[in-house]
DNA sequence: CGGCCGGTTGAATCTCTTCAACGTCCGTGG
DNA sequence: CCACGGACGTTGAAGAGATTCAACCGGCCG
C-alpha cells in the first residue's frame, strides 16, 4: 500500500500538473504504473464542436479530461437529441468492458484530452484494484447525476430547468465557488442550442427563460455567453 | 480462477434457485465465500407499496432482488416525485461504498428480497476483485439504462412515452419474450400513478395514452393491470 | 459587402395539465 | 346481506405552458 508518492519527481513530467493524478482515475496508480501508461498516452485538443466518439461505434481509445466540457449524447432516429451528461476536468472518458458505445461524446468547449489506448487501461484494470475501485466510482457519481438530471427532465418547469442547469455550471466551472451561497461567474460552455437539448427544450424557451432570469435580476449575461450570478441563492430559489 | 463449481451441492441451498447466483452479483463468489455470505443472509418479501430504503438516509443493509418489481425514486422539496430507476430479479439493490442513499426505494409489486448486513458484503467487495467487478457491471447496466430514459423523459411524446414504458415492462417481466418481435403479455407491476411518477407524466395522461393505444388495437387491456400486445413491432413503431 | 451562425422576440398553435365528475372494485362494519 | 367509503382508474372541459413558425438583430468570416 505504500505507494511512496512523497517525492514529486517520481511522477511522470506530463502527469505533473496534470488533475486527474490527484482527482482523477491515475490517482489509483503507483508511480511505476503512471509511468508506464503515460508513455502510451498523448494529449491533445479537440476544438468547439468536434466529435470524440461516436454513438453504437467501438472506440480504440479512452481519455481523461484534462480541460473544457465533453457533452455526452443520445438521439432518436428521426433525429431528436438528447444530452445525458457533461463531464469536466478530471473526468474520464470511455466505456470499460465493453467495445461499443452507448452514447456519443462531443467536445462543447474547446477540450484538452490525454488519450490511452485502451488496451493499456484495460491490462492495468485486470491488474489493479484500486484501479476498477476508481473508475466504479466515477460510474456511481455519473449515475447520482444522470438520475439527479431524471428529476429535473422529468418534473421541473422550463424555468427550473434553465435555473437548475446555470447553477449545474457554475458549481462545476467557477473555480471560486464556496457552495455557501456568495457569487459566481464564469463563461457558458454550451450554446443555446446544446442547452437545450440538455433540457428537453427548445432553443427559444431556453432563449426567453435567460431573459426572464435576466430581466428579474437574478443573473446578468454579456457577450451572449459570460454569465454573473451576484446570489447564488437567488438563483437556487428558482430551481424547484 | 477453478471456481469448482461443477457439482450443484457445493453451493448453500437457499442459493440453488436462486437467479442471483447466475446472472446477478453472487455469481462471482466462490463457493465457500457463498456458504459465508448465504449464513448472514435473511429472505423475506415486501408487500406492494411498503418502503424499503429512504433517500438520505443510511441504510444497514444491502439485498438482491429475487422476485417483484423495486422502483427507485426522488423528490423535490415540494412533493414532486420522479422513478429513476425499476429494478427487476436479479438486480442488486444498494449503494457500495456510501452510508446514506441517493433514492428511495419501494416495492412497486409485492417483492421478496434476500438481504444482506452491509459489513458482509463491503468486507467481500474488498477482498474479491470478481465481485467489485459484478457490482461495477451492474452500475454500468444502471447508467445506461439511466441514459435511455432521459432521451424518453426529455424527448418524447406522451404517447411515445407510454409505448416505451409498455415496452420497457414487457421486455423485463414477460418470460416467453424472445426479442424478435412476437407477442407478450404481462401484469403491470405499477400503478397508473408510478407510471405516470416514471415517465413525467400525470395520472391522466397515461391514462387516455393506455386509452389510445388500447383503442387503436395496439394492446388489450383486464383488469386494469392485465395486459396483452399482440404484435411488439407495432408498439415498438410507437415509441419514437 | 453579403451571407451565415447564434441568439432574441412575437404570435399562433398544440400538447399536456388541471380541476372536476364519475365508474368500478373491494374490504369493512352495521 | 347490503350499504358505505376509499383506492384506483377513466373521461370531459378549460386553461397554462411550451413549441412552432417567422421575423429580426448583431457579430464574424470569406
Amino acid at each position: 500500500m505504500d505507494r511512496k508518492d512523497i517525492h514529486n519527481s517520481e511522477y511522470p513530467k506530463i502527469c505533473e500538473a496534470c488533475e486527474a493524478r490527484h482527482r482523477g482515475i491515475c490517482g489509483a496508480l503507483t508511480p511505476d504504473e503512471l509511468t508506464k501508461l503515460s508513455r502510451a498516452a498523448r494529449q491533445h485538443t479537440v476544438q468547439a464542436g468536434h466529435e470524440l466518439m461516436a454513438e453504437s461505434e467501438p472506440s480504440g481509445s479512452y481519455a481523461n479530461v484534462m480541460s473544457g466540457v465533453v457533452k455526452l449524447s443520445k438521439m432518436l432516429i428521426d433525429g431528436r437529441q438528447q444530452i445525458v451528461g457533461l463531464q469536466f476536468a478530471p473526468d474520464f472518458l470511455g466505456r470499460p468492458f465493453v467495445d461499443e458505445n452507448r452514447v456519443s461524446a462531443d467536445a462543447a468547449s474547446d477540450v484538452e484530452l490525454c488519450r490511452f489506448p485502451k488496451a493499456a487501461i484495460d491490462s492495468l484494470i485486470a491488474s489493479s484494484a484500486d484501479l476498477e475501485r476508481r473508475l466504479h466510482q466515477q460510474t456511481l457519481k455519473e449515475l447520482d447525476e444522470a438520475r439527479d438530471w431524471m428529476v429535473t427532465l422529468g418534473r421541473k418547469t422550463a424555468a427550473e430547468k434553465v435555473a437548475s442547469f446555470l447553477y449545474l455550471i457554475a458549481t462545476h466551472i467557477d473555480p471560486s465557488i464556496d457552495d455557501s451561497g456568495g457569487s459566481a461567474q464564469f463563461d457558458l460552455p454550451l450554446t443555446r442550442a446544446d442547452i437545450a437539448y440538455f433540457l428537453g427544450l427548445t432553443i427559444e424557451t431556453v432563449s426567453r427563460q435567460l431573459t426572464r432570469l435576466r430581466t428579474s435580476d437574478i443573473i446578468q449575461i454579456t457577450h451572449n455567453r459570460h454569465v454573473v450570478i451576484p446570489v447564488l441563492n437567488r438563483l437556487r430559489d428558482r430551481m424547484g
